[in-house]
DNA sequence: ACAAAAGTGTTCGCTTTACACCCATGT
DNA sequence: ACATGGGTGTAAAGCGAACACTTTTGT
């Protein structure tokens, strides 16, 4: 029982990946106010009385960027550094999505003076703590991305098979083996084969594939490992 | 910027479990105060003005059990439900945490009238959500096993290899292979044989083994997969 | 001598990996 | 015809799973 009444303000912020031309990247806004005005930040801010974190996030991702996720899971709730923010003692709960960035015009109104897709390697330095979460949560992608099929968040409904190994290896920061990766992909029948195709310029024209949302929910329930590395 | 003073809480709630005699233990605490007095519940409460939150997960296990733990990290933050407390608009931070039983004399204070180690199998109905927290807790205790060292925190510095074993099928839930346990382990070095033996009344007297950190930490970086599922 | 727990190797099958050539199209 | 990217199969090695008897002690 707290005899000082608690002055703890909650926020959260959310790290939203993109990815592009074999790019990956990352949503940041420029601060309008405060001490920190004009510095890089993640896309956040304070939760509302009687809204839920949830909520939280998605408002304030669409106020400062105008992007809603197609995915977004909490990350980690950073509260050990009482100085993190020099105007209070804040507990921030971080949270992590992925998003086309060609789905989604950038509309940065409120808080954010600009909203901007930054590629991972050339991003800025941030404000807060914020280096340090984004560090963290391309580390959950990585890891993420072996176990659960998150990856078709970032692709469109259908896409030809280069699109999804070009992908791994763009996150992984490594070269996969094409054909055990398809061969892989279609065994478990996470990805079916579509009677599309598709011409982009020169080179044979690919097939398109698709996510197979029901075998995937199959294969879970039956406690099957993905396993999706692939040295 | 909230034009309206912010009035969000924010608590924090340890699982600790622990094991002895081929059980898992959960701590609870039995509430002291409030409407939801004499339910059980998790340890843990609201944080205070400028207190981490690592320290205050700490403080309130001390106050309301006298445990300290020797294993603890942060589980996920619970703040979607707006009418979890109906006291007000909490937001929890939970931790999951490993202790050996026996080395701590519970000793309840502050908000809790009584502090007890149940049986998972057999624990009573919890106040708040706390029953999905135990729960989801519980479910990372199987998945981090796998992969982390975790389950030598329930168990002395030495130890005979069939205690490692039974831990394992314990808290899986399943019998695992003892020869290929015990092979995997030792040669992967994560355990190392020393020199003592104990007789625990009759059988073969066993040889205690110990825990290598660094052998650990090496494998770890090298980024090897533990791998212990063992059907 | 027997009951109880500890200790120990080998075989088989499957999964993972490594690897190179032909195919369809645009220019 | 050539350049570009798409599509495909096989063999070898390594790993995980299955499995049962011997050893040491207490009673």
């Amino acid at each position: 029982m707290a005899q000082v009444p608690q002055q703890i303000k909650v926020a959260v912020d959310a790290v939203v990946f993109g990815y592009e031309n074999q790019q990956l990247f990352v949503l940041l806004i420029k601060q309008r106010y405060g001490q920190l005005k004009d510095r890089w930040a993640l896309p956040g801010g304070f939760v509302l009385n009687k809204e839920t974190l949830k909520s939280a996030v998605n408002r304030e991702l669409k106020e400062e960027t105008g992007v809603s996720t197609s995915y977004l899971e909490q990350l980690y709730t950073f509260g050990d550094d009482v100085e993190r923010d020099p105007r209070a003692h804040v507990v921030s709960v971080s949270y992590f999505g992925l998003v086309r960035p060609s789905s989604m015009r950038l509309r940065p109104t409120g808080d954010a003076k600009d909203a901007k897709w930054f590629k991972l390697s050339h991003k800025p330095d941030l404000a807060f703590d914020h280096n340090k979460i984004v560090q963290i949560a391309h580390q959950r992608l990585q890891a993420k991305l072996h176990y659960r099929p998150i990856g078709f968040q970032l692709l469109k409904s259908t896409f030809p098979f280069s699109d999804l190994e070009n992908l791994y290896s763009t996150i992984l920061g490594h070269d996969i083996d094409r054909r055990n990766f398809r061969k892989r992909m279609l065994t478990l029948g996470i990805v079916e084969e579509t009677d599309k195709k598709v011409s982009i310029g020169r080179g044979r024209p690919a097939n398109l594939f698709k996510f197979n949302k029901s075998n995937y929910t199959r294969l879970e329930k039956s406690g099957t490992i993905l396993n999706l590395y692939l040295a």
